[in-house]
DNA sequence: CTAACTGGTAAAGTCGCTTGACTCTAACTC
DNA sequence: GAGTTAGAGTCAAGCGACTTTACCAGTTAG
């Protein structure tokens, strides 16, 4: 479902929700562009949600099933393919003998690594365009708008 | 609970990506509402890029299937549905016999006005929330913002 | 005229997910 | 305690949304 030039504007000015994605777009390419380069070719798209912001550590399979608002079927098939690839590992839990956590493995740890690398380019890279503070402009309106779109 | 490690944050404070993320979702989940609301309750998310701006009207199928970057087949497949659901047709282009254009149905027509509305309904709120000039200011960063970043 | 190309479709296979049923464990009753 | 209820995780079947392959009808180029 990857569109990027469809919302330009034939009437009207570009709706809010086109101005959001496009760059938003640019960082999950970005990540994706550098996490292949630096050896990680076999990660998926599918999985970014899995590893983004605040990654998996540590948590269990349901919790962060229910964070992504999938079913935990259908995370558990996710973690399947990244512990398959050894991104990371589902440790039994002491504490709870029905439960298992997340665990990172070395691999895991340096591909968040390289997404964070990645997106820390972007800005570094957005910040030069627009300048230093209109993009600390722009974080605090986002961090704004985060706030009051809060699901 | 030997729980330290797992406290440990392997992510600093939230990334751009997830700041662009969340209100963009925030965009697309009340465009559904609304259309769920307004009696187009069979319409699946799916859809959603067919209809966006500028809409498909007039357009082939394999045109459409270029700025959506999918497969003609793929868009074909939701043509089929769309079509089922009474929101467009195919209709024979009579200037090329190959060839098919997609039409709008009333009710189409009228799913995209909830869908705009709906996006207007949003911008007023955030208009209000974040005080009209700062939200100006947002759109215009978003507007450098999408210049910047264009693939 | 033929050959190459383009637009659209159908058929079959694939992949990622859902639904539903199950096991195991924990916690809450009586 | 025993019995019940609830939660975590997994397996299996199935399905929806694709992709791949193949194809025909119509168009353009040589």
């Amino acid at each position: 479902m990857k569109s990027s030039e469809i919302d330009s504007k034939p009437f009207g000015p570009p709706m809010i929700g086109a101005l959001l994605r496009v760059p938003w777009e640019a960082v999950q390419a970005h990540m994706l562009k550098r996490l292949h380069e630096r050896g990680f070719d076999d990660f998926d798209p599918a999985y970014l949600p899995v590893v983004r912001y605040p990654g998996p550590q540590g948590l269990r399979p349901s919790e962060l099933a229910t964070r992504l608002r999938i079913s935990k079927q259908a995370l558990n098939y996710l973690l399947g393919e990244l512990e398959r690839l050894d991104y990371l590992e589902r440790r039994p839990d002491p504490d709870d003998l029905r439960s298992k956590r997340i665990a990172l493995t070395p691999r895991g740890t340096a591909a968040g690594k390289v997404i964070r690398k990645a997106v820390a380019e972007i800005e570094a890279d957005w910040a030069r365009q627009l300048g230093p503070e209109r993009f600390a402009d722009l974080r605090t309106l986002l961090d704004d708008l985060n706030q009051i779109s809060r699901p």
